[in-house]
DNA sequence: ATGGTCGGTGGCCGA
């Protein structure tokens, strides 16, 4: 099986950091790029250099809301559209499908995720967040016996580490014990972490919020994984947080997660 | 308990 270099972005709209994607997928010579919140429909997206510099693309969203991308430059098969907006919750149908998409890169089934947000814990938007990872769960379930990757920004700190100051978040969403719950039912499963061994906390994060100086005071959440199944975490070789491309003028508020499959 | 800063849009909402 040939080696591999997947990355995760939430990439906090695509248009914007074009310029900033495509470095990026140079700088590291990634090979399959799994985005989220690209906040443009599928016709905005061929406005990219990318096709021209090698690079498939399969996309699925509607405006500013969510959408989720895979870029690949080894190709990309069998693409499918997964876990839109739960029937009658009340979304506009157009926030539907874009939240998850799903190909095959170089051997491996990549999904490319964005777990609802939930906004606060009494929103209905958080009980709709806890039934799409059960609804994910169960899908994911019939792949972990093969080399699948689900990646992507889960919207969960999994542990008290992963935010700058539990306390703080106590009332809030991403800590709570039923989310934590739904994401370690993932790991029950026999899906596991691939980056986390490689970038270990405490303080290390993978997204900080754009005021009050979060990145520059580094007070920020990981938040972003790239779950896999013992097929592909038998292949890790390593991982890195690319801080640095949360740095500076026009950055994402999230920065990239890579791992190495051998 | 708020507000701070971005993004896309259309005269605010979501993160």
């Amino acid at each position: 099986m040939a080696s591999v270099r997947l990355a995760t972005w939430n990439v906090n709209s695509i248009r914007s950091r074009i310029d900033r994607v495509e470095a990026f997928l140079e700088r590291h010579a990634i090979d399959v790029l799994a985005v989220q919140e690209t906040k443009a429909r599928e016709e905005q997206l061929p406005l990219m250099g990318l096709q021209s510099a090698g690079y498939d693309v399969a996309a699925v969203g509607y405006d500013q809301w969510n959408g989720v991308a895979i870029i690949s430059r080894v190709g990309i098969e069998d693409v499918e559209v997964g876990f839109p907006d739960m029937p009658g919750f009340g979304d506009p149908e157009p926030k539907a499908e874009a939240r998850a998409i799903g190909a095959t890169c170089g051997g491996v089934r990549v999904w490319s995720l964005y777990v609802p947000n939930g906004r606060k814990v009494d929103d209905p938007h958080y009980v709709y967040k806890l039934d799409w990872l059960a609804r994910l769960r169960a899908a994911a379930s019939a792949w972990v016996g093969e080399p699948t990757a689900l990646v992507g920004d889960w919207n969960i700190a999994p542990r008290d580490e992963d935010v700058y100051d539990i306390a703080a978040f106590a009332k809030d969403t991403h800590v709570t014990p039923p989310e934590r719950a739904a994401f370690q039912a993932f790991l029950d499963d026999g899906w596991s972490d691939l980056a986390r061994p490689f970038t270990p906390g405490p303080e290390v994060y993978t997204y900080w919020d754009y005021y009050r100086q979060r990145f520059e005071r580094n007070r920020g959440m990981r938040i972003d994984f790239l779950l896999g199944s013992p097929a592909l975490a038998e292949r890790v070789l390593g991982a890195e947080i690319d801080r640095e491309e949360r740095a500076g003028k026009g950055a994402s508020d999230h920065a990239p997660v890579i791992v190495d499959l051998g």
